[in-house]
DNA sequence: CCAATTTCAGAGTAACTGATATCG
DNA sequence: CCGATATCAGTTACTCTGAAATTG
């Protein structure tokens, strides 16, 4: 027994454990697939984030994935130096950066969602519709909760 | 209007997203609640596996977190450094070696315990229990199939 | 002067790939 | 020899802290 291949059973592991292990392999297997287009999972998720929301600073962008500014942008500049997303000064506030996808940006977007969006089915295949909407409302309600009290609130939040 | 201390309101994000972005967030209150004990969040999951599953491997425990089992044994060898966990040959096959946790290591996990289930309480607050369970749900099957055609398998099933 | 934004510089953590040795 | 386990070694990726410059 001690050699099989079958690992172990999970049983009555909490929810907080599992969004860790879960994104452990959902970062693992969307590494894999971004590789194609030499996108990490951070670039990716700011290209989709730009892509529902242009015009956002870099300041906006970190406090929305819940990371330092520096570390936004850094993914920014790589993103900026591909040619993938454009930043303009903002007209009422010459510090602040607006960035947006250039049409590369969109192309290289396009042709990435549908594997990523093929994972996801891979994923919660079995799960009906509604309760992944459940589960995400749970998500967003998990990450207000963090944006309010926790991190953000040390880095100029609130 | 862009020094608002409301960011955004999130709207039509994808679970597959969320996952990433709520784990970030986690991953920094688990941290700051776990520096009291010096454990990283690896670490206290680790043990805290340990503790439900005693007796498991490197290569099981690592399949288990989906991660490489290079990286597990790095975690292994410092909470072993530390006196948290012991480990001893499998007496069926002396190459394996079974970890479980020590009185310390019970005792540090016993007090850390409270103040992550604490977070846990914070971070879903107000969040129905229909919610809850989808979002459980949903994180097992995502588990359950990452281990079994995505990552793993090339690591140990090739 | 202060608050917010951006970014440079340096540091640290945590994960990986590759290679080696042991065991059944 | 092969498959699984464990681990040493080097590397890469990502995020952070600290400090400085700019803008309103």
């Amino acid at each position: 027994m001690a050699s099989a291949g079958v690992p172990d059973s999970p049983h009555d592991v909490s929810l907080i454990y599992m969004v860790g292990r879960v994104n452990q392999g959902i970062r693992r297997a969307m590494g894999e697939r971004l590789a194609r287009w030499d996108l990490s999972v951070a670039e990716y998720t700011t290209l989709s984030v730009l892509h529902a929301r242009p015009n956002l600073s870099n300041a906006q962008l970190a406090r929305r994935a819940l990371v330092a500014p520096q570390s936004m942008s850094e993914i920014l500049t790589r993103l900026q130096a591909r040619g993938l997303v454009k930043r303009t000064v903002d007209p009422d506030h010459g510090r602040i950066l607006r960035a947006t996808l250039t049409n590369a940006g969109d192309e290289v977007l396009g042709a990435a969602d549908p594997a990523i969006a093929a994972l996801g089915e891979e994923l919660f295949a079995g799960i009906p519709a509604r309760q992944r909407h459940a589960a995400a409302d749970a998500m967003r309600a998990a990450m207000a909760n963090l944006s309010g009290d926790g991190a953000a609130s040390r880095r100029g939040g609130r």
